[in-house]
DNA sequence: GCCATATTCCCCCAACGCGGGTGATTTGCA
DNA sequence: TGCAAATCACCCGCGTTGGGGGAATATGGC
């Protein structure tokens, strides 16, 4: 089984100078395997599959499809296989773009070698390398904003109505009155200054109040 | 100012070996001073505030009120202290709650002790350290089935629904009839066997299709 | 203990949305 | 040249929604 040997690592960046560092970094690190370097998605998605990679490092903002697009493309054709994005960008959509389109780690081009490296072994180990500020920023993501005008049955009831609950249901579920839902959603709304359902789902995601 | 020298760590810990381990590793190393040990949350939040720490060592199964709860009460009475979880637990709930609730980082207890050092520094500098598993965890609560039963245009409709917007809405926004996101739906549940907004939502959701 | 707030419940109303049935047309990809 | 996807059409009945009142009990924080 090629597990036993070098790990086997495709490269798909689209600057010269970059891609031919990082395969001289890897090439040159034992227990390590460059098996191709790409410089287009569109390229490495046609001969990628010859390679056999076990993780593929790939940018984000490449000429032609970009890298987040591709990584579903290459989970198809790879379904082994791990990505793991290696880019300049720490802009919020595209990391939760590329995570959510299956990308096991994330990290930035100022990561030092020896770190690029380990983290490469640790996708292979079932971890989920990211740079520092990117882990924070991850993080921050799944964070409730604390001041909230919202009480907490209010809270409890307008998440039952962001899951698509009827009011009815809802009343049933929290073994109250229907009559209290309504008070409740009444009140919701003023304090939200809204006046329907998708309104205060809208404003209360964007506010981190649900 | 205190900035300029030791990094001020408090431990909330009940298991006597492991919080004396903690605070005999981090007392020992430059730069660290801890400021408080403390088995209990109740004890903690009585008396953490003069103990002033910039980082607080958090296990998340305590006796009384768990760490997960206590969270927001320390942020509460120390909003700029970062909040470190140190546990055994890697169940999800605790994470994304612990992490909801403003968890700075995760880290499992079979982290090398160099790194829970650095971990503290980390958190001052912005970022969020957590355990490979654990990152792994969370990258895959953002992950996409990619074998979702439902066609682009239906993935599409659903989101939208789960928004709470109408169906006239959702039409008007896609600038499609609404008899045609009607048509959508109906084949929707058809798919998802179900015979409602919620159930739709519901059942989306625990496949990960939305 | 007091007072504000949260939570609970009640009535009214009109308009709109929802789930389900059956069918047809066009577009695009393989 | 099919088949799936996406589009639009018209039928029906019932439930839900948003908004207007008002009011009684917890429940905490000071």
């Amino acid at each position: 089984m090629k597990r036993d040997l070098d790990i086997r690592v495709a490269i798909v960046e689209d600057d010269e100078t970059i891609r031919e560092g990082y395969a001289f970094l890897i090439g040159n690190t034992s227990g390590y395997k460059v098996v191709g370097t790409y410089s287009s998605c569109e390229d490495a998605l046609k001969k990628i599959v010859g390679d056999d990679p076990d993780v593929i490092l790939l940018d984000v903002e490449l000429p032609g499809i970009s890298g987040v697009e591709a990584i579903p493309k290459f989970k198809k054709i790879l379904p082994d296989t791990h990505i793991l994005i290696l880019t300049v960008y720490e802009q919020e959509m595209l990391i939760f773009r590329a995570l959510g389109n299956g990308a096991a780690g994330y990290l930035t081009k100022n990561t030092p070698p020896e770190k690029i490296v380990s983290a490469i072994h640790e996708v292979m180990d079932g971890g989920g390398p990211m740079s520092a500020h990117i882990a924070r920023m991850v993080i921050s993501s799944f964070k409730r904003n604390e001041s909230t005008p919202l009480t907490r049955r209010e809270t409890e009831i307008l998440e039952q109505i962001a899951t698509g609950k009827s009011r009815k249901r809802i009343a049933e579920e929290l073994y109250i009155d229907l009559e209290t839902v309504k008070s409740h959603i009444k009140n919701i709304y003023h304090k939200l200054d809204v006046h329907s359902k998708a309104d205060a789902i809208k404003a209360a995601k964007d506010n981190k109040f649900i």
